[in-house]
DNA sequence: GCACCTTGCTCAATCGATTGTGCAAACATT
DNA sequence: AATGTTTGCACAATCGATTGAGCAAGGTGC
């Protein structure tokens, strides 16, 4: 049974089974009955297949087969729970679907992410997934010109449709509960500082606007030197807040749980003055509810936004429009 | 060049090009050179393919070739930062050696893991590794009969080749050091609770065996009732310690930081005391540093355990014997 | 007894790339 | 000029599964 390690193929089964290979192919595909095949050989074939380890070659199959069900997509990085959700329950919604997911990390570097988007069409993906992805557009383009759909999670394209959070929304509202919470809990009226992302990233951009918003609906002008957003990283947060020692109270708009990281390190290094900073991050990590001085954090709705993008899927001819996903803003 | 939908194949790129079908494959797969085919009809085909927006049908060759090139691997979760650094490393070291990762997460769902492991082999992987597997021997098994090589990470299976933390170290060392603080911080001996995972997983065993012998060492008895391996998830550890109202010094010994978020919670709502409490964890995560009574954590070596598992890879005729790989312990 | 339908399969083409073999033309050798 | 060698490619089989078409045996109706 295991003795060759070569694997079996429809033609072994079929010399077993004393029968052609493609009534062993209709049988172990579940058309034998559309195909008129008898009960008695149907079982009979299944049985051998079974006790011989029968396992479908996916390439061959897939090869002749004109839909994959294969869905693709490309996530930048694991490194926090957010994209890590995401993959997760991506994966989870696509089996349920019948579909066979793909996910695969780029690391947030532009080239890996086209390569593997190249990649993945190769292998016949009927939907390619862009999630953050530094460049959606170029990998749009190129799914285009492959006849595959492409669709966008979480940072916005204009070349295929998008499901992306209402940053702004949330960004206000998380802005509004830091600036209410320095006044209640420090006495300390605004304005906040900004740090994280990048403001070429459209998320961030959206971000800030909301968080200008909120300080223009108390009437607060935010200086420019506020406004540090040092990209995606720890280190990054770190360095633009190390030269930083308030002397009275202060308040910070996190902008990603990695850049949480950079803050929490300065404000752990810090002398003194600790109880007089107040913080909050847009998305969530279940630590950060215990850190000290954190008064909320936004969620982003996972759920709702793989839901919303399960059901375009597959649809033809979709408008490149920008579907927007309400955050859940979580006070501590 | 985009205008009907279909993908481009080898044919359609000899036609335009005035050369065979296998002259253009050569060509595009690189073996041009030895099969003589001259630089000039090279280039011409490079340039057609290029601009015609030729991409590589995977399945096709595929089931052409002997060798599949794709590495696959299961993981549980994404809810942390062990195996969210196992997966993008993993994907990362495999693309710099060549090879086509495909990584698929099974939710610690026993019937998926197995379900996952058979369409990967499917997809003809020519390495299947399960991380952290519930039942990695049924996977190897199934490997084995499909002549597919198996190895696992994380946690060990007697059937396959494994490369793993070396948990009793790590766990001994976490022991002792929470020990240690207990008695300068808080002046309390011992014995600390164990919280977390479950006793039928090696590695909680392991970690357990370190746990105990750090006490022993110090002539400490652990009563039973401190050893709440509860499982996997926060709510559990949660769960085994919310009737817990210490009324002096205490110390936990957390295992995994999934079990520290329900620890994280208790700690939070206790009333008063949260002073006198020490923990340690094992797994790191970075905001844990930042929990107040948080000594120390251990960080599995991810790098070093993927750099040992991709020596295996490719070996025939292993043994399958247990690799065991250092943890480092950082004190807070 | 003949036409016709149903049942239960088999045949052979096909998906797109790879690769061993073969062969004509160009070139070199004596 | 005859022979051998190299160059440059094309042909056709092949990987394993899928699927439209077809065919023989058996049954039915009149």
């Amino acid at each position: 049974m295991d003795k060759d390690k070569k694997k079996k193929t429809i033609y072994d089964l079929a010399v077993l089974a004393e029968a052609s290979p493609s009534a062993v192919s209709s049988v172990l595909n579940g058309t034998w009955e559309k195909r008129r095949i008898s009960k008695k050989l149907a079982e009979k074939v299944m049985k051998i297949a079974e006790n011989q380890g029968y396992n479908l070659n996916a390439q061959a199959s897939l090869l002749r087969r004109d839909k994959s069900n294969i869905v693709g997509m490309i996530v930048p990085k694991y490194d926090n729970r957010y994209f890590g959700e995401i993959a997760e329950q991506f994966e989870a919604m696509a089996r349920s679907k019948g579909m066979f997911p793909v996910v695969t990390c780029t690391q947030r570097d532009p080239e890996l992410e086209f390569e593997a988007a190249k990649e993945l069409v190769g292998y016949q993906v009927e939907c390619l997934i862009s999630t953050g992805a530094t460049d959606p557009d170029r990998i749009a383009a190129f799914c285009k010109a492959a006849g595959v759909q492409a669709l966008n999670l979480d940072l916005p394209g204009k070349d295929a449709p998008s499901v992306i959070s209402d940053n702004y929304a949330g960004a206000r509202d998380l802005t509004s509960l830091i600036l209410r919470r320095c006044r209640s809990d420090l006495g300390w009226e605004g304005p906040l500082r900004f740090i994280g992302g990048r403001l070429s990233d459209h998320n961030t951009a959206a971000r800030l606007d909301g968080f200008m918003d909120a300080h223009k609906e108390l009437g607060l002008k935010v200086p420019n030197q506020n406004i540090q957003a040092s990209g995606y990283s720890a280190k990054a947060a770190w360095d633009s807040l190390k030269d930083f020692h308030p002397n009275g109270p202060t308040g910070i708009f996190v902008n990603s749980t990695i850049s949480l990281e950079g803050v929490v390190r300065w404000h752990s290094q810090l002398s003194e003055g600790t109880e007089n900073i107040r913080f909050g991050c847009f998305d969530r990590d279940p630590f950060g509810k215990f850190l000290p001085g954190n008064v909320g954090m936004v969620e982003q709705d996972v759920l709702q936004m793989l839901e919303v993008l399960f059901e375009l899927v597959g649809q033809p001819n979709l408008e490149n429009k920008v579907t927007l996903i309400s955050c859940n803003l979580e006070e501590f």
